[in-house]
DNA sequence: CATCTTGTTGCAATTTAGTTGCATTTATAA
DNA sequence: TTATAAATGCAACTAAATTGCAACAAGATG
């Protein structure tokens, strides 16, 4: 991956802060550093190389956020969406895979709303 | 909410398949009978009447289904798409709330994927 | 049964998220 | 410095979902 500005700019913005952040999100508040294609791109190629996840949250919007580690097995964690702030994150807790009889589950995916610690205190 | 041909015809496939219908499927399946506004609508309605639920597939599409009871606690479980056949359905298990530290949880959406057991046989 | 009222529908236009093809630019290695 | 493949910008496009408004029809009323 070369190192280019827009690159720096969207990882730059990743390490800043540790919430998911929607597509649309940084589409917006880069609109006027690199078009809207370049950010779906470089998102497209952090994923590829590990760096970051996605889920697709309550209103269907994609949204992305670092990954812990470098596991090599999928961690399955939650995502909370916060009512009051708005904040979207990763709820670092592991979650096992559910076993449900006559099933084969592969995959899991968990989206939670509330209110986060920020909001409660 | 009027009896109306349109409502009768939706109601009717979510009385056939158990299954989690999305609005693009309903949309083109009932393209000559109705407008794909209507479906919209209709199924809004039906939301709104108690007697369907939604979520968001791994595709970012809106999937209705059934709902099982009069329950007024709206019951939490998982949904689950097979890879194999492709059909999504609600797996009928309660699933309590998850209890995080520091965080009020109010919701939660569940989505596996793997197979089922129509698959598995 | 005829008529009225308003919930419901159809349609066309619009919004919004995401994708694609291609010409141009640029990071980086030789 | 030059070559080259990766990356970007741009415009056009697809697809899901929404909106405004005129027209229609379910079903209540008399
Ligand atoms: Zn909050
Ligand atoms: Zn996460
Ligand atoms: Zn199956
Ligand atoms: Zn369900």
């Amino acid at each position: 991956m070369r190192k280019t500005k827009q690159l720096k700019l969207l990882l730059n913005e990743f390490n800043q802060k540790e919430d998911a952040i929607s597509i649309v999100e940084l589409v917006n508040k880069f609109s006027d550093k690199m078009n809207k294609t370049t950010v779906y791109r470089i998102l497209d190629r952090f994923e590829k190389e590990g760096i970051l996840h996605w889920f697709i949250d309550n209103d269907g919007l994609k949204r992305y956020a670092k990954n812990k580690k470098k596991s090599n097995t999928k961690e399955v964690h939650p995502h909370f969406l916060c009512e009051d702030c708005g904040t979207t994150s990763c709820i670092p807790i592991n979650i096992k895979l559910p076993s449900i009889p006559e099933y084969i589950i592969k995959t899991s995916e968990h989206f939670l709303t509330g209110q986060c610690k920020k909001c409660l205190s």
